[in-house]
DNA sequence: CTGCTTGACGCAAAGCGTTGCAACACCATT
DNA sequence: AATGGTGTTGCAACGCTTTGCGTCAAGCAG
């Protein structure tokens, strides 16, 4: 998961005191993970990351706050198909959406962005009349290094 | 979730008797519930239809049937974003994929085929080298009738 | 049809995320 | 800088899903 490059640290914060959200000492914990994130991050991982600033913090808080985050359009929550287990991961909403490719036999996690695949958002919000807010395009298969 | 009209009684017990699988009581009553479902249902939605028929069978065995279904590629497990909520629905795998539209504001789940979607995954097997082998496009917003 | 092997089932317990509640701390106001 | 109202936190309890294990039954061999 690429940082872009675009990014403002604290942009997160920023983006939550402006919509009047209280910040706290955890949250801020929370969301500097969630920025200087370099791959996509499962709420376990973000707790272990978080005890190490703060062993008291309560994993109930993470997951709040991952609800905050949802909820205002600032993270999106990822299964990559289950792949690589039951649980859910999060990114920072990008600019422009991204699919997820999760190779079934090494796990890696490869991102494409595709002038195809904002068509057919297109073509949904026409023939369906559909307002979309929110889209997820997710594949498994076999990566490149693994396919025979 | 309409039915496929190609839709073979017994497709599913078929699929797994002929992979070797031991057919039991249990997994005959919830392959027929699976077949003949005309939405996504959900563990609890099966398991409740399931105690109709037998009343002693056990949630675990319908967990451990749909985890079985899953590594054979017969159904797909979905979240539709977790906008119903934080549990899976599950649905025959089709013969051609589809997206699911999710409304945020009435629930409603609709289905869409299109070239495009088709066309985007044939762009990742050629640009990226990826051989795909399971792709999920889940969409969320406001469908025709709710948004104003 | 009978017996045997092996996989599947049910039960109990663990794992992981969510919810209710009382104490706390953020931050606007003074 | 001190105060107060209100949203947030941590803890405990809950609910849904998974896992371990002993018993049972599907279905093949004889
Ligand atoms: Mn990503
Ligand atoms: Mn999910
Ligand atoms: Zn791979
Ligand atoms: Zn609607």
């Amino acid at each position: 998961m690429p940082l872009p490059e675009t990014e403002v640290p604290g942009a997160l914060q920023t983006a939550l005191v402006s919509r009047g959200i209280r910040m706290t000492r955890q949250r801020r914990i929370i969301l500097e993970i969630i920025e200087t994130a370099t791959q996509h991050l499962d709420a376990a991982q973000i707790l272990r990351k978080a005890a190490r600033v703060d062993p008291n913090i309560n994993r109930v808080t993470i997951y709040r706050t991952l609800g905050l985050l949802k909820r205002h359009g600032l993270v999106d929550e990822l299964d990559l198909l289950h792949v690589k287990g039951e649980g859910h991961f999060y990114e920072r909403r990008p600019q422009r959406d991204h699919m997820h490719m999760t190779c079934l036999r090494c796990g890696k996690v490869q991102e494409f962005e595709s002038d195809l695949f904002d068509r057919v958002k297109g073509q949904v919000e026409r023939d369906c009349h559909f307002h979309i807010l929110l889209a997820r395009f997710e594949i498994g298969g076999y990566c490149a290094s693994c396919r025979k």
